[in-house]
DNA sequence: CACCAGGCAAGTA
DNA sequence: TACTTGCATGGT
């Protein structure tokens, strides 16, 4: 079977039906990691509103974020769900930031890459797909998200099993596709869109547009 | 009413 | 190592 055909394949299905997507939805890389904080296991719908809401009580920066008390912002993000969890991932990422790169997200993606990523995963909250998408969608980083939808889309198509790490699928997603930032902020965005609006009723039914690739199979 | 959403960490065996 | 559980709100 042709792994790379089949990437490819999935990926011009998506974007000639849904087009460009322009992930992620925020206007600064800062408002972008806040929000892969928030969007953890959460619509982003959710999240929409704590955003809103941080920004209209003007506290959408590190400083305002780190010195409000626990509560404060617990109250401020109380829509995304986990409030008082997410507020202590947070404040850990942001204590990061501070410490690292004294607070300066540019200094902190001058950073090596893989170095980064491992650091990141060091800060508790951020795990392998928050510390990606941080990676990608706010530092324009060549590296592949992968998520719920990415694992059920493509174990649906046999391109991966149930079992595999994330590393793994990772791994094969950019050993087979070219290694450009572009390209994989566009290619989750579409897997995401995917399974919001068609992979939640039968896989690879009639309205998805993945559903004409079943023959390919 | 039940179920789920753009996860992660900590606990248990 | 491999599972399980807690965390919590808003939409369908």
């Amino acid at each position: 079977m042709d792994i790379s055909k089949n990437l490819w394949n999935i990926y011009l299905v998506l974007d000639r039906h849904f087009g460009s997507l322009n992930w992620w939805p925020g206007e600064t890389p800062f408002e972008i990691a806040v929000g892969a904080i928030l969007t953890q296991n959460t619509s982003w719908k959710n999240v929409e509103i704590a955003i809103k809401k941080i920004k209209a009580k003007k506290y959408l920066s590190a400083e305002k974020l780190l010195q409000a008390e626990d509560y404060i912002v617990a109250e401020l993000i109380k829509s995304s769900g986990y409030h008082n969890v997410k507020t202590k991932r947070l404040k850990a990422f942001l204590r990061f930031m501070d410490n690292e790169y004294g607070g300066s997200m540019v200094k902190m993606f001058e950073e090596d890459l893989w170095i980064l990523r491992a650091k990141l995963l060091e800060v508790n909250g951020i795990g392998e797909e928050t510390a990606d998408s941080i990676l990608l969608y706010a530092g324009g980083k060549p590296v592949f998200v992968v998520d719920a939808y990415t694992r059920r889309i493509f174990e649906r198509h046999g391109i991966i099993e149930r079992d595999w790490s994330y590393r793994k699928i990772q791994e094969l997603c950019m050993m087979f596709l070219p290694q450009n930032p572009g390209l994989y902020n566009q290619y989750h965005a579409l897997l995401v869109n995917t399974g919001k609006y068609y992979c939640k009723k039968k896989p690879l039914c009639e309205e998805c547009p993945l559903g004409e690739m079943r023959k390919l199979q």
